[in-house]
RNA sequence: GCCGGGGUGGCGGAAUCGGUAGACGCAGCGGAUUCAAAAUCCGCCGCCGAAAGGCGCGAGGGUUCGAGUCCCUCUCCCGGCACCA
């Protein structure tokens, strides 16, 4: 036993800790059939140039859950890698003059040694970068894959145009509608790209969510709503009208979809997008029309403008014949019809659609009802809640449907709309298919050829990858490979013939949407997975943000599912579980001036004003005394000043504080509220868990038993009650980390270390007790913070073994006879009010404690001499005495 | 508007099956140590009340011996989706 040095000096401990598991290769993981196998995966970062704290939050999250799996015996895996493709890099690229490439790779190097100051259990050989020919090609063989099945398509797409840089914008490079370099106006411009046929399985990714038992609900729910299943009808008005070289417009068919085919005698419009190929028809010869759907186009899409926005239309003079009644129904065109979903056009029925009877009132539109609802009163003058009343409604004023329910009439009304052979009933789905063409240069290039004779020719599998060049300098001004000869020119693998390749990139959630799988088959040059992805996947535990709930995490598993219709793989979820970690906030400061605007000020520019009961009444600027607008918490953002730089966190307080500060402050799927002064409170916990390692160490100097003696061992009562104790805080401390509940784990080391800091020391027994639940404390404590727990544990003398450190210790598990006691204190409550306690014998039966608790000196004053009419004994816990 | 989640001290947050509300920490207050301060240690710390006691988990009602927890009504906050036909 080495004697511990009295002060805690974090970064000796950490480095010495970190240089160990280099040193002993504590985190390979190797597959392993004997052994439960538990993947942890935390969502890869972006190397964006260093980590934030909401990298430190969730991959501290995934350590734990790391480590705790290993002690508890499982065969772990935590592989990390990088999100490398992306704008940012071009971005600085166009500021630094730098290729993409190394900054991106520069940024690596960076944040992997951040990452192993934290002392996080990472596999690093399976380390994989995104941008790497190794990862993409497999990428662009899947692509391949999907075209040759169909699933990856050509067709044309709607793209940001600067006209000025002569460039592709993606969205977030288009400010108020102009080019962020440029403040040209941005044109939208029709392109070709691939798409990838997402919708095919739309059904089964809707299905599967209720696999998904241990995904966060409303995950599951985000993701419903957004594939947006629904049933109905979708059936088509036949009409005459052509367009100017004769033709008839659409085949002569406005189809629609609805959802209340039971309404359908009731219609008395149509209503069509400002985009429907009727509308532009019908504006040819109507400016007014023509102004009115230019307006639709260029209306706002700001959400809060579409929740208020007026429902306004214009007729098109265009009229349709109703497929069952032969009516002649006049079309309209709305601005609230969209024409990205279903066909682009309604029909409308005023008297049982909310929107519809808007519109109708507005313009004075026929109001025809058609269902009547039991008790309820039909009105032209108020809507009435019809829409929601389906499920009661009958068919009136329908002919042959009258009398039918809603269901029956869907029925009715659909069999006949698809014998005239004008509709069916029909899925709709919200989802629609992934365009993953970008017109950029850093990112993976899509394997196509095209060839004058030939046209898109794919790249065949024995020449990938399609290698991007990585020196090129993007200027902000078109894709650069344009201008790359060699990348550009090429034989067509047809015909021979010179071609050119395809220039665009794939969307980066490509990417990530199996990197999971090839941390399972590193080094595999010849296949994108082999057998070891079926021993290491699914992915046990995943963690990341919530803004993933949607797009990546739908992505992984429709990537999944056609990886497993390939033959690739044998599950169809990739993900087990999923925990979606907080965002951590910190305080705002700002001060508004008229000639600067907004000030933001960093939380340490600031003194907060108190008053004397400790609450925050203001706040004024270090710089000048002057006051500063408080502005509560809000996310840590460069712009607002109030970021906390990981680096500055860990050289001041070490990764141990950093980390146990992050679990203990809030539990993981919540918000998390920096806190200075909180962070100081952890790194003094962790001050005096080290103090009585020390003490504990030298002082004590407790003889290792070679067997426990302390089973039998008769305990005094201070001794009996420190080991139970101990073991009720083990107790409660695994079944927080059963629920994921890591800052009651952290507490109950705390009241473990209050505990332990009380006991007696003064006999042979007392040190072996303490020797038993300090090291129980140091093992529950060891997947938060490694650092500290590694040293002291090897310090303590617990290492029999060379390689071997805490990591390798089994995890605690509660002693029965360390909880029993001879007599428990029950909560005594008369009339359901707690009036005191009462002690009985642990064996009592329930007479025997009624007998106590009624002559109880407590129970006695407030039965106030009345008889008990009833006595509710809880066992172990309490008695209710009623008068 | 619809769908989720939530509202507990000055603050972050505990409370497992309906059973002592406020664990643990932060801040605050008092004390010890110190020439002094920092650090450290000890004590107090929901509200009203001198005390006995009463009141307290967004508001109101209900079920129960007993409700933060279950049921109903309302309200506010957060997240997601949204003229979805």
């Amino acid at each position: 036993m080495s004697s511990l040095p009295e002060k805690y000096d974090h970064t000796a401990t950490e480095k010495t800790a970190q240089a160990f598991w280099e040193r002993s290769a504590a985190f390979k993981a190797v597959e392993d059939a004997t052994k439960p196998k538990y993947y942890c995966l935390s969502m890869f970062p972006y190397p964006s140039g260093k980590l934030h704290m909401g990298h430190v939050r969730n991959y501290t999250i995934g350590d734990v859950l790391t480590r705790f799996h290993k002690m508890r015996g499982y065969n772990v895996m935590q592989p990390m890698g990088w999100d490398a493709f992306g704008l940012p890099a071009e971005n600085a690229a166009i500021a630094n003059k730098v290729p993409p490439a190394k900054w991106t790779y520069d940024n690596i190097e960076y944040m992997k040694g951040q990452l192993k100051s934290l002392g996080f259990a990472i596999d690093w050989s399976r380390e994989l970068a995104t941008c790497k020919p190794e990862y993409y090609k497999w990428n662009q063989w899947l692509f391949l894959r999907m075209l040759e099945k169909g699933i990856a398509y050509k067709k044309t797409q709607v793209v940001n145009w600067d006209p000025v840089d002569q460039t592709v914008l993606a969205n977030e490079q288009v400010i108020d509608g102009r080019g962020w370099r440029t403040g040209a106006v941005v044109e939208k411009r029709e392109i070709p790209g691939y798409y990838l046929a997402i919708t095919q399985y739309a059904d089964e990714l809707l299905n599967d969510l209720d696999t998904l038992d241990q995904w966060p609900e409303r995950v599951r729910l985000m993701q419903a709503n957004w594939i947006g299943k629904s049933t109905g009808v979708r059936f088509a008005f036949p009409h005459e009208i052509k367009d100017e070289t004769g033709t008839l417009i659409n085949d002569g068919k406005l189809w629609v979809f609805t959802t209340r085919a039971d309404t359908i005698m009731g219609v008395t419009f149509c209503a069509v997008a400002a985009e429907h190929p009727l509308a532009t028809h019908a504006a040819k010869n109507n400016p007014e029309l023509a102004a009115f759907i230019q307006k639709c186009k260029s209306g706002s899409v700001m959400e809060a403008d579409m929740a208020t926005m007026e429902k306004e239309g214009l007729p098109t003079g265009l009229f349709v014949t109703h497929p069952l009644t032969g009516e002649q129904v006049e079309v309209w065109v709305g601005n609230y019809v969209l024409m990205s979903y279903g066909d682009g056009a309604v029909m409308g029925v005023p008297s049982h659609d909310e929107r519809d009877f808007a519109f109708a009132k507005k313009y004075g539109l026929t109001i025809k009802q058609v269902i009547a609802v039991a008790g309820k009163e039909f009105s032209t003058e108020a809507w009435q809640e019809w829409y929601g009343d389906k499920e009661n409604g009958v068919c009136i004023n329908s002919g042959k449907y009258d009398g039918l329910s809603y269901s029956a009439a869907i029925d009715a009304i659909a069999s006949d709309i698809k014998a005239l052979g004008l509709g069916d009933k029909k899925l709709q789905w919200r989802l629609r298919d992934w365009g993953v063409s970008r017109q950029r240069y850093w990112g993976c290039p899509i394997p196509i050829i095209h060839c004058d004779d030939c046209g898109s020719v794919p790249v065949p599998d024995d020449q990938l990858p399609v290698v991007l060049p990585e020196d090129c300098v993007p200027d902000g001004s078109g894709n650069p490979l344009h201008k790359r000869p060699d990348f550009l020119n090429c034989a067509c693998p047809k015909c021979g013939k010179p071609a050119r390749r395809e220039t665009d990139t794939m969307d980066t959630f490509v990417d990530s949407s199996w990197y999971y799988a090839r941390f399972a088959t590193p080094g595999n040059d010849t296949a994108m997975v082999d057998e070891r992805v079926n021993y290491w996947l699914p992915v046990d535990q995943y963690i990341g943000g919530i803004e993933h709930a949607i797009l990546h995490l739908l992505y992984s598993r429709f990537w999944t599912k056609v990886m497993g219709d390939l033959g690739l793989v044998n599950y169809r979820e990739p993900f087990k579980r999923l925990l979606t970690q907080g965002m951590v906030l910190n305080h705002l400061f700002s001060r508004r001036s008229d000639k600067t605007g907004i000030e933001w000020f960093a939380p340490e520019e600031i003194d907060l004003v108190k008053d004397e009961a400790g609450r925050v009444t203001g706040a004024t600027a270090k710089r000048d005394g002057n006051p500063v607008d408080y502005g509560g918490y809000g996310t840590m953002s460069k712009s607002k000043r109030n970021g906390v730089d990981p680096n500055a966190m860990i050289e001041q307080y070490g990764a141990d504080t950093s980390r146990f500060f992050m679990m203990f402050t809030a539990p993981p799927e919540q918000t998390l509220e920096w806190s200075d002064a909180g962070i100081e409170g952890s790194y003094r916990f962790l001050k005096r868990v080290w103090a009585f390692g020390h003490v504990f160490a030298s002082q004590i100097k407790p003889q290792l038993p070679a067997s426990r003696t302390l089973a039998s061992a008769k305990l005094n009562d201070k001794l009996g009650s420190l080991r139970r104790e101990i073991h009720l805080l083990l107790k409660q401390a695994n079944y927080d980390l059963g629920k994921q509940q890591f800052n009651t784990v952290a507490s109950s080391c705390m009241k473990m270390l209050n505990a332990l800091e009380k006991a007696p020391r003064d006999s042979g027994i007392a040190a072996e007790v303490i020797e038993e639940c300090f090291g129980i404390l140091l093992r529950v404590l060891s997947p938060i913070t490694p650092h500290i727990t590694h040293t002291l544990w090897a310090d303590l003398g617990y290492v029999k073994n060379e390689g071997d450190d805490i990591l390798s210790a089994p995890w605690p598990e509660p002693l029965e006879a360390a909880l029993v006691q001879d007599e428990i204190e029950l909560v005594l409550q008369v009339l359901g009010k707690t009036r005191g306690s009462v002690k009985v014998p642990a064996g009592a039966d329930n007479k025997a404690i009624e007998a106590l608790a009624i002559a109880s000196e407590a129970a006695q004053k407030f039965m106030e001499g009345k008889p008990a009419k009833k006595v509710i004994v809880v066992p172990g816990r309490l008695v209710n005495i009623v008068v």
